[in-house]
DNA sequence: TGCGAACGTTAGCGATAACTGACGGACGGG
DNA sequence: CCCGTCCGTCAGTTATCGCTAACGTTCGCA
């Protein structure tokens, strides 16, 4: 198979980029980017079930935005921001061809101009 | 109705979040990030029906990621890297939290030294 | 050792999303 | 004026996702 779509669902930013596309999962991020917390804890912040949470916090850490730690029985969650390194790559990427974009328009422009100069001349 | 949910999904970050959660629509974005291109063109890019490019062609631009320029029978399509903007915010917070968050506990580590000196003193 | 607390896991359900095929509309050339 | 091109839109299907309820597991404490 020569010409695969490359979209084996393994890739990093792929997962990042769908877990952070559920706002609840966003919304449990923010929670724990500046405190530690509990699951439960985290689970209190929002209306639905336990199981509901756990299952964001499955796939957060899956993605690699999260870190787990023990403590008894508990476990504790933290962000972790190198987990968005991917997106912020393709973020950055994405603007520097921006950028690139309209220097190339302001060049062509430009070049434009001068050779309608040279007209005139 | 004083307290809904908030996820109406209408906010402009939440649709870019899902618009971009899709890898053929990020590679859609890749494409028309350096060229402006037809929609046939960048159809003839993946190995999907027209139709499905078009649909996803019709989700960027809801979500502000593309801008669509009609020439003729043909419909020319372009990133638009503001679109990224909320996207980039939210980034930027998260890093930013980080980075509180590790100035904090070399702070907590300080202020347990200078205790530490407080009691051997 | 027994018991309750704190979580993760599984099965099942409803909703959503991505894809295909068929159709309709707008534009331009002969 | 008709015809081919280019493209969006509309049903219909299948897969995926988020949620709930019930169950299993691990740990601390009396």
């Amino acid at each position: 198979m020569p010409s695969r779509a490359a979209a084996a669902a393994g890739e990093p930013l792929d997962e990042a980029m769908r877990a952070l596309a559920e706002p609840r999962r966003r919304a449990i991020l923010r929670l724990v980017a500046h405190d530690e917390l509990a699951a439960g804890e985290i689970a209190a912040a929002f209306e639905v079930t336990r199981t509901a949470v756990s299952q964001h916090l499955t796939v957060l850490k899956g993605a690699g935005l999260l870190t787990e730690r023990r403590d008894g029985t508990r476990r504790l969650y933290r962000a972790r921001p190198e987990g968005l390194a991917g997106l912020r790559e393709f973020l950055d990427d994405m603007w520097a061809s921006a950028l690139d974009d309209a220097r190339r328009l302001v060049e062509a422009d430009r070049a434009a101009r001068e050779r309608s100069e040279e007209e005139i001349r």
